[in-house]
DNA sequence: AACCCGTGGTT
DNA sequence: TAACCAAGGGT
């Protein structure tokens, strides 16, 4: 029974079946009926699972009913054209996420027979299943007992296991998939793995965890020592950097807009944008002059700016866009054909057709309220 | 390892 | 309100 000084969990087996039994009876009981859960199709899985990566449930949940409903099979995803599946993907960020999912798909069409491996090694193959998404897939799909570590299971498990690395630091997360390793429940992973989350989102909450509802309280360490507010041990800042842009709503004499279709790499790829560009300086001028020489040495194009529209901030994770929004025609066009491919001009009805980020719909609305009004 | 990659809700 | 946070992964 005694532990082993090897063993820097101390987790003897009563302790783990005491554990094992309180999540599973308390997860059983608690877990909220969601979309995902419906069945245990791997495909309906491993989409929510690509969704909910630092994306909140409840915003998760149209999204999933929507998505799944246009690609309800995994073939119907790897068919899909991709400016139709990131249009179902509007709004919800991280848009490198749908992309590497629908390469993903393709590769399980094309060298497992369609069907999502069920292997750590092979699933954690595939562009976009890292270490998290492998183990959740592969439990929640498959059964098998791996790792599914997240924020919710480092946070539970460094309160009830008093954990006090860092978890902002990349290796933190292997101490976290030994001791997962050493307490998930062979007989349902699933439910084990879903039972930590489900825990850290409803009870074991980041600010003020309801530790008097909590089913793990008797086995929890943190709670036992007073301490379970000062975890996780999360270091690191985060900058903001902040970016002033100006962006054009150019309009040609037939009432069409010019847009743009972003690169397939960096910030917001393939996503569909009005034209801007970051500029330096403090006035009007400023604006004017930057957004008329990027037009004009992207599509050669000479433009007339003729009054400021609007103005628009939007934050990123990491950048904040401040973006000086100016409404203008075009004087001089290059010849018709001569628009490169990741240019259209487009009516104001077609927007919707394009997926753009929630930046530049913001700037589709103030054009058609200008329009209205 | 450190930085990039979105958005909306909460405190 | 600014900072923090959410079922992370790629490079």
């Amino acid at each position: 029974m005694n532990t082993t000084s090897n063993n820097i969990f101390s987790l003897d087996v009563s302790y783990v079946k005491q554990f094992q039994n309180q999540l599973l009876t308390w997860y059983s009981e608690n877990k909220r009926s969601l979309p995902w859960r419906e069945n245990q199709d791997p495909y309906r899985v491993w989409v929510s699972e690509i969704m909910l990566q630092q994306t909140r449930v409840d915003t998760v949940i149209p999204y999933f009913n929507r998505f799944t409903e246009l690609f309800p099979t995994l073939q119907d995803l790897a068919y899909a054209d991709e400016e139709k599946v990131l249009k179902a993907w509007e709004g919800l960020g991280y848009y490198s996420r749908v992309r590497n999912l629908q390469t993903a798909v393709k590769e399980v069409c094309e060298s497992y027979g369609g069907k999502v491996p069920d292997t750590p090694k092979e699933i954690s193959g595939l562009k976009g299943v890292g270490p998290y998404t492998a183990g959740a897939v592969l439990s929640i799909a498959y059964g098998v007992p791996e790792p599914a570590v997240d924020g919710n299971v480092m946070r539970v498990l460094s309160r009830i296991l008093l954990i006090e690395e860092d978890i902002s630091k990349p290796k933190t997360r292997l101490i976290f998939e030994k001791a997962v390793r050493e307490l998930i429940s062979h007989e349902d992973p699933s439910s084990f793995n879903q039972g930590l989350m489900e825990l850290g989102a409803i009870i074991c909450t980041p600010k003020s965890p309801a530790c008097l509802l909590c089913p793990m309280r008797e086995l929890c360490r943190g709670f036992e020592s007073g301490r379970q507010r000062e975890l996780p041990v999360k270091l690191g800042k985060t900058k903001v950097r902040k970016a002033k842009m100006v962006a054009g709503v150019l309009m040609s004499e037939d009432g069409h807009v010019l847009i743009h279709k972003r690169p397939s790499e960096g910030l917001l790829a393939n996503m569909w944008e009005f034209p801007n560009t970051e500029y330096v300086g403090e006035n009007k001028l400023a604006e004017i002059s930057a957004l008329e020489s990027y037009v004009e040495e992207q599509v050669n194009y000479e433009v007339t700016l003729e009054e400021k529209a609007g103005y628009i901030e939007h934050v990123f994770s990491h950048l904040k866009w401040e973006i000086h929004i100016w409404q203008g025609k075009i004087n001089s066009m290059a010849e018709d054909g001569l628009l490169p491919d990741d240019w259209k001009w487009v009516s104001v009805d077609e927007l919707d057709a394009y997926p753009f980020p929630v930046s530049h719909q913001k700037i589709i609305r103030l054009i058609k309220e200008a329009l209205i009004g």
